[in-house]
DNA sequence: GATGAATGAGGCTTCATTCAT
DNA sequence: TATGAATGAAGCCTCATTCAT
């Protein structure tokens, strides 16, 4: 007979679904993936142990599904903002900006994200599926395009690119931790500028010269 | 009765716990701890199962002492290393040689580090304990310190001293990142000029004012 | 979502409940609790070891339910009896018959019974749980009230009530001993009137006068 | 060369095997043959683990030897009270008197006693060795040829005589029992007129008749 | 499709026993 | 002889996954 699904039944599954990755998210963040029981997913989410099974293949598959929706719309977000400004500078800002809003509002996740994407993508044996690692290197890659392009530009040392990108992206990161700490924080906009500050200028007062490595003088080159 | 252990023996018992103790680190960095099982451990060590429970209570406990021995001997190396320079500048840069240099020579180290302790004080996955965190809260507390002297110093912006301190750490740590990865770097101690370069002057050449927020033009200080 | 038991459903789990406590009971009466492994449960309830633990949580509770499920139906069948008499002599006589009969219909019941009820509250290798000591203990209040009562009809000597209810209870506990040895015995019936007759009378004929102790005298009563 | 072992040598070697069997039977009392480890043993003892092994050979033959050597001390207190006493009723009195002794100055074998000899000699699989079961069963038998011989002298009723006799004995661990719990006791001297009481004339005051059945009327017989 | 009972591999841990020193 | 480190079998329990209803 081979009827397919009806619009309604198309939809109740996509609901179904989503509902049951928010679920799994919260849990795999609180738990981690180990601890994190199917059966924990199932109660918590109100379907049978085979209904989850049925929708997701694995709890591996479910993982990653997790992992991957959240990435996506993380990526999405971030690039789409970047996007939004024509000069070097402001997409600086724009990622910056971008990447802490979606974090403040996705504490769960963030959880995830550093457990998994920030942290072990060195990890041989990690849990990450390949494709996963890909998108969140093509951010990196956009990332580092844009630095690339402010070298050429004059506005960044010229350092290796992705050296920067790295580092920009690992500065956000400081920040998002402290934000599942318990420090109070200003705005997101304020805090926004504090990193490009660091980022863009650096710690140090503009006077000092270094002291045990006299090599590195670096004047305020008035080019 | 109950002769007290013969000096051989105490040597012997010192010996095996630091065998043991290599051989769990380098499957726990790499597995990580729920996919280590115990008797991967025994066997990589040569030692019968009971054996490592002789010399170590559980499966936690051993995690906790592998990490636990680690991060006593970096925090020991790098406040030592700190010490020995009279001037903030000084100690900065000793900072990031030393703790780079640590890393470049515990990579397998490296691994649990950051996930035990740079990812922050929050996954259930991550079993760090107390002990532990508060040997490494001593670290950036000196980090921290120092900092705040160079603040008043006018070394440093009047910044928050512990988010500069962290930025520091996690600047060091960007890259010890990539040395888990495959690319080839400089000598540490050139890595560490690139580190201290981005942490007290930023990415930025110096004449750029930022286009978004115009709130911070920061002229070349015309001293 | 998430269906309730169907009536079926629930009357399997039932059966399943009742046929593992069953098997358990007869592994334990054999081999006591510590010789009993769950696997041999398992495999002798044709069910895989998993499912066990999923009908009771550990061993330690399988073993609760068992001893439990069994003291509560002899402690109501045996207070029944006794309520089924108006008379203080008619209440002993039935919880002896009472006490006899269930036992005799229960011999691998009747080891744990001994083991872990008669033995007094005091051996940390017996594990009854605070509950079922408390059955136990209302049962024998039964009893002591009874006795009570009987005294103050001048039924039984002055005694203490309690005393004399534990040796009642003992003294039927005897005779369930031998039933788990190879003796043939008589019916319940005649096995009952013995034990009611050296309750009630003791062992000794009427006239003799202690040797010892010669101040006991008790003359047989001129009524 | 064969050398025997000196005197000294010997004695040693006696008090050494004298002070781990008490050791060992006041952790198995406390806790049971299961839940005792050898090594609790030896660290009590003061001995290394494999020093216990040189004097029994195992735990089974320890736990053995433990019970065997308190079950001859009471068996020969016994029986060699009772022979005391050329009367049966002195010997009754002195058999009940002598358990009673024993077991107040032996609370922690009384434990065993109870686990081990009374109520498990009819399991089977239990870890008594036939030895000692025999042991006991002799002591048994004395007190049974004792009551029959009273019966022939017509001081006891016509009853089986090992019932009589396993009645005796378990009246006395009816008392013992209550050793255990927090009871106040009278002298062992008290309380042991009244185990002899209730075992020679029961709990009965003498005029009642039985009710239910009623074909039992046992007259004060005044042959 | 949805359900949840059943499965059993596999992990952690204990502890009696052995044996080289 | 005394020691105690080393051994490894065996037990308890968890949980991902399957499948009959």
């Amino acid at each position: 007979m081979l009827k397919l699904l009806t619009p309604r039944r198309k939809r109740e599954r996509q609901q179904h679904i989503r509902h049951i990755l928010d679920v799994a998210e919260s849990i795999f963040a609180e738990q981690g993936f180990f601890r994190t029981t199917m059966r924990k997913i199932a109660l918590k989410a109100e379907f049978a142990l085979g209904t989850i099974y049925s929708y997701f293949g694995s709890k591996r598959q479910l993982y990653e599904r997790v992992i991957e929706t959240k990435v996506d719309e993380l990526v999405d977000f971030v690039t789409g903002e970047m996007a939004g400004s024509p000069s070097v500078q402001g997409q600086v800002e724009n990622f910056i900006r971008a990447k802490m809003l979606f974090f403040r509002k996705n504490l769960a996740f963030l959880r995830l994200y550093l457990v998994e994407v920030d942290v072990p993508r060195l990890n041989a044996e990690h849990i990450l599926p390949q494709k996963l690692r890909d998108k969140y290197d093509s951010m990196l890659r956009t990332l580092t395009d844009m630095i690339r392009q402010g070298t050429r530009q004059g506005i960044f040392k010229p350092m290796d690119a992705e050296i920067l990108a790295r580092t920009l992206d690992s500065l956000t990161n400081v920040f998002a931790f402290s934000y599942l700490g318990s420090k109070t924080h200003l705005s997101t906009e304020a805090d926004m500028r504090i990193v490009t500050e660091l980022f863009l200028h650096g710690a140090a007062t503009r006077q000092e010269p270094t002291q045990n490595s006299n090599d590195r003088k670096e004047p305020c080159n008035e080019s």
